[in-house]
RNA sequence: GUCCCCUUCGUCUAGAGGCCUAGGACACGUCCCUUUCACGGAUGUAACGGGGGUUCGAAUCCCCCAGGGGACG
């Protein structure tokens, strides 16, 4: 058994690696190199700044297949560019876009993981004869008993079990996460000892689409149209301010509004509540009006056999960055514990139990049950 | 067009002679956090309508000039 649980010799594996051009992946594909795999990494052009997003200058995508080629070059394996630009469009930005018109806030990472990366890229990894493919994300893929599950980033600041909810058991079949058990730290480390120059190279952060602007940009350049300016309503009816746009906000944010004092008791703060596209409004309220315990969801995917019918207690992560909050698992919601503030349709649930991922669903919608049965 | 009240940071306001080089909240900016959008944390900018007085000393007292409410007009 190698590192990577096949049952072959390095030299006889043929890993693909997906790389980024950042430098986790980076760190993967040298490491393996260096342990003797033959090594094939692929970099994805999925877009293009001059011609998408009409600007001019260097494009940040080229950059980055630039260095993960120039890493590759410098180690001595494999690399290819694959132009995915047509399939990131179709299954990534213009689901973005159409989840924001909608009232929705999607998270275009994960549709890029479940339909780009983890669909295509890795189809193309098996025709590849590759063994297994291989990603810089901070998640583990443990092994149990023969079946192999998926579990959280040891280094839970890193932890992305998040943004890979959609990840099935084929492809986590396939899958390795070398990094799964590393901190950032770690990886720095291998990456200046390996001599890579991607080494300073800081974390990526924003859309991936949108380098440092205004996402609401990208969506009113593919819909004309969408920056429309609406009104601001409170739930109990006032009309206290205007928006300029409802694509620009989303359910739980403070920050923008830019409503001042003198609109509610004590002056506190006013947080969106919710989006209504047809009427292009938006809709503030107190921090309490956030409260939530029914999250419904659609689109599911578990790791695991049949949710039982009387539920199954979990945590549930309704945003990324969020702590996990007790919940009672159905097939189609989850009932949390204790109120969540904030909880926006086109998110994901994702579902735990310890640091075991159990896979999770996209957020339809939710309900404060315990308001609706008081009242 | 007689007699009363009001006038402070972008907003809502605290303030009733020295504790105010004017405080708070909301908004806004910056930074941190963050492979979504957000939340959150830290930090910062910013005001006594104008002009005279009285006082050792006025945002606070008095007098004028400009903007909102009151059973004769």
């Amino acid at each position: 058994m190698n590192s990577l649980g096949l049952d072959k010799a390095p030299k006889d594996t043929r890993v693909v690696v997906a790389m980024s051009g950042g430098v986790d992946s980076s760190v993967v594909a040298a490491l393996l190199h260096e342990q003797g795999y033959q090594v094939v990494g692929i970099t994805l052009q999925l877009y293009d700044h001059g011609e998408a997003l009409k600007k001019k200058g260097a494009c940040c995508a080229g950059q980055d297949i630039h260095d993960a080629k120039r890493v590759a070059e410098s180690m001595g394996f494999e690399h290819y560019v694959l132009n995915y630009q047509s399939r990131f469009q179709d299954n990534v930005i213009e689901d973005f876009v159409e989840s924001y018109l909608k009232g929705e806030t999607p998270i275009p990472c994960v549709k890029c993981n479940q339909n780009v990366k983890f669909k295509d890229l890795l189809q193309t990894a098996q025709d590849l004869g590759a063994d297994c493919m291989a990603t810089g994300h901070y998640i583990q893929r443990v092994d149990n008993a023969g079946r192999a599950e998926l579990h959280r980033a040891v280094d839970a600041s890193k932890d992305q079990s998040y943004f890979l909810f959609t990840t099935t058991q084929e492809q986590l079949d396939f899958l390795r996460f070398p990094l799964g058990g590393w901190s950032k730290d770690l990886t720095r480390q291998h990456a200046e000892r390996l001599g890579l120059i991607v080494a300073e190279k800081p974390d990526s952060m924003d859309i991936c689409f949108v380098p440092g602007g205004s996402y609401a940009k990208v969506v009113e350049k593919f819909r004309p149209g969408a920056l429309k300016a609406g009104e601001i309503v409170h739930i109990d009816g006032r009309t206290l301010g205007q928006h300029d746009g409802i694509i620009n906000y989303t359910v739980g944010q403070r920050r923008g509004l830019g409503i001042g004092g003198g609109h509610t008791e004590n002056n506190s703060p006013l947080f969106v509540v919710g989006l209504r596209p047809d009427r292009n409004e938006v809709v503030v309220g107190p921090y309490e009006a956030l409260a939530r315990d029914t999250v419904f969801l659609k689109d599911c995917n578990w790791l695991m056999k049949d949710i039982p019918a009387e539920g199954l207690e979990v945590e549930v992560k309704l945003r990324s960055a969020q702590s996990p909050l007790p919940a009672t698992l159905y097939a189609d919601r989850a009932v949390l514990k204790a109120p969540a503030f904030g909880v926006a349709a086109g998110q994901a649930c994702v579902a735990y139990i310890g640091n075991r991922v159990l896979g999770g669903g996209w957020i339809s919608g939710s309900d404060n049950q315990s308001i609706t049965q008081a009242a």
